[in-house]
DNA sequence: GTCTATAAAGTGATAGAC
DNA sequence: GTCTATCACTTTATAGAC
């Protein structure tokens, strides 16, 4: 993405060890907690690589963001126009066009489905609007237009401030979910189960769904 | 806290200020990217005064921590020991008392509702539980024991699964909107309206409340 | 209690040899 | 493309003067 005149030779062994590598501990750790030396440790590349292939840590960064966002963002808008498509669309519908490419994403990743999810929820949350990757930002204003439009037409007595804020509340859901749910497994000492991940998926959809759908206030 | 064989004389003024800065600061940027040269510049305070009076950066973390979380928990348990002394105790009732202490929170402070919150919702995620002050600590496994006990009396078609998930899932809302609510307007570009602290409680209250009482599911 | 000065270790980035 | 060596800078923490 930086060079686009190398010849690439075997330049891809190297860059690619590092992208799995870099998801590996961003996940575990977070952006800013991973130093490049631990980074190119763990990849058994040298040091000067990352800026080599990246340009520079931030450049590496994004490459990740990216790889990471815009095949879910891409997979939701598809899954929605797919579903517009057909007659009788309901929100459980909607629901599940946002939220299974999560689920899809996990299955084509070589991470754990505890590293992806980790990952993908600081993706989400860890950096501003500011510094996403341009192609990011855009899926994303696309994503966060065309599914609240969606919805308005299948709840037509919820208004677009409703529909607007009670996404946002179920973005803060799934983030959560996605980060912070081996949390609720400590705290809970085994209370909670040990449902699936398509379980969690049926139980996220069943209690946003339900608070999207919920009656309307006049303020 | 640390040292309690002190004689405190000019001393509470430092500790308040670099108190008072460390909240701003940590609120705005978050822990990690808040150096103590930073922060003892804004309090107008010596770069040593940091060790000297918490011990290191990281008691200092903690006694913001503690000074944020602690009341509000607190007034949690107080106020659903209070409901739960009326009969009629409704899941409306049991939100409220979970939700609102935070509102009376950012009342009793000195920082911008926007800060505040922020710094908020980092005590409530940016730290791991084992980082986590003591007092802190059992504080959160009382409300987080006491909570789901009193949900399930007033909904006894759940299962305790259920509900113990789904204020995993309300806690994620509650993060989110005290850290990104910023973002949704700049996302929105004013389609969200520009709703009071006390109508996004309602909202909140509203999706939330919507989701705890969704139907349960069979796995 | 407050200050200066500095230690000790870490960070990202890069020049230049191979 | 890959490597070593190193620069320039930042971080937290602390010893010791006042």
């Amino acid at each position: 993405m930086i060079k686009l005149t190398t010849t690439d030779t075997s330049d891809l062994s190297a860059k690619h060890t590092l992208l799995e590598a870099a998801q590996r501990l961003f996940g575990a750790k977070g952006f800013e907690k991973v130093s490049l030396r631990a980074l190119t440790q763990e990849a058994g590349v040298n040091l000067a690589a990352v800026n080599y292939h990246f340009g520079s840590k931030e450049g590496l960064i994004e490459s990740v963001v990216e790889s990471y966002m815009n095949p879910v963002n891409e997979e939701r808008l598809r899954r929605l126009t797919e579903a517009e498509e057909e007659s009788g669309i309901s929100l459980e519908t909607i629901m599940d066009c946002y939220l299974r490419p999560v689920l899809e994403a996990v299955k084509r990743s070589a991470l754990s489905e505890k590293l992806f999810f980790q990952m993908m929820g600081r993706c989400m949350s860890d950096r501003g609007l500011e510094k996403l990757p341009a192609s990011t930002l855009s899926l994303f204003e696309e994503v966060t237009t065309r599914f609240p439009q969606a919805m308005l037409r299948t709840n037509p007595h919820l208004t677009i401030e409703d529909i607007l804020w009670r996404l946002h509340f179920t973005v803060g859901v799934l983030i959560h979910v996605l980060i912070h749910t081996e949390a609720l497994s400590l705290f809970t000492q085994g209370r909670a189960g040990n449902p699936t991940t398509e379980n969690i998926l049926t139980m996220v959809k069943s209690y946003c769904g339900a608070g999207i759908q919920a009656p309307s206030y006049e303020f």
